[in-house]
DNA sequence: CCGTATCCAGCCCGATACTG
DNA sequence: CAGTATCGGGCTGGATACGG
């Protein structure tokens, strides 16, 4: 077993989980995934669900989901083009962690907020102090 | 209840789990954690846990996580300096939807990648057939 | 040892315009 | 409708030097 799966405390810059860490965890696919769960949409039905999100990021992500696999894009061909977004297992067996770390932020954000909120008094009084 | 939770299929901009997740989704806070996971641990130690990280880059990330009370920052008054993080309650409850995630990137990247180079084989052929 | 300060290159992202 | 192409500014991230 030599494979550099960051065994214990120590994480290699070749380990494969780190990389593929940088491609799901991006600003906008767990967004993505979690609005395509109950069914395949249509760009611009995407683009509307996640306020803020551009034309051409929403491009780039869905590109990058599509690539890793986590979802199928699906060119209906009427005029003018109709295209489909649907999930692939691998993106629904993502969901999971995802829905648990979205959990975590709703369950928590409270408590972030105060701890900021405590962080920056204390910092506050520090440059005061000078 | 009327608070901007992102109920349904849509995600507003002012959703605060959005703004969560950007603090704790970044590309070293998942490692720093976990290298805490089992004790609380110095800078340089930390440093050289976690292959390719750069001192800057450690620590804004160390001081976001204290921000965020995910971390506790405590300075020993011995020459030189010695300064010890420790992870909060907080952080360890953030712990276990990482190793969720963590978890999913050990078990599904050969997937991926089989997903990854599928798709690069369908985008060589289309460029060589025009 | 544990940082902060400064500088600079690179890229990312949004805005805009255009195509099939 | 669903993109691609291009361009410019901002922000991040690395290298380096210095301070407590």
């Amino acid at each position: 077993m030599s494979a550099p799966f960051c065994a214990s405390q120590t994480f290699s810059a070749d380990c494969p989980s780190r990389l593929l860490f940088d491609q799901i965890a991006d600003k906008w696919s767990m967004m993505v995934l979690k609005v395509l769960d109950d069914g395949p949409l249509r760009f611009n039905t995407i683009k509307r669900s996640i306020e803020g999100i551009t034309q051409k990021a929403l491009t780039q992500c869905l590109r990058r989901l599509e690539r890793n696999g986590l979802l199928e894009r699906r060119v209906i061909p009427v005029s003018p083009v109709a295209v489909e977004y649907e999930i692939s297992p691998l993106g629904r067996s993502l969901q999971k962690p995802f829905a648990a770390l979205y959990g975590w932020t709703l369950e928590n954000m409270e408590a972030v907020e105060t701890a900021r909120e405590a962080f920056d008094a204390r910092q506050g009084a520090a440059i005061a102090a000078e």
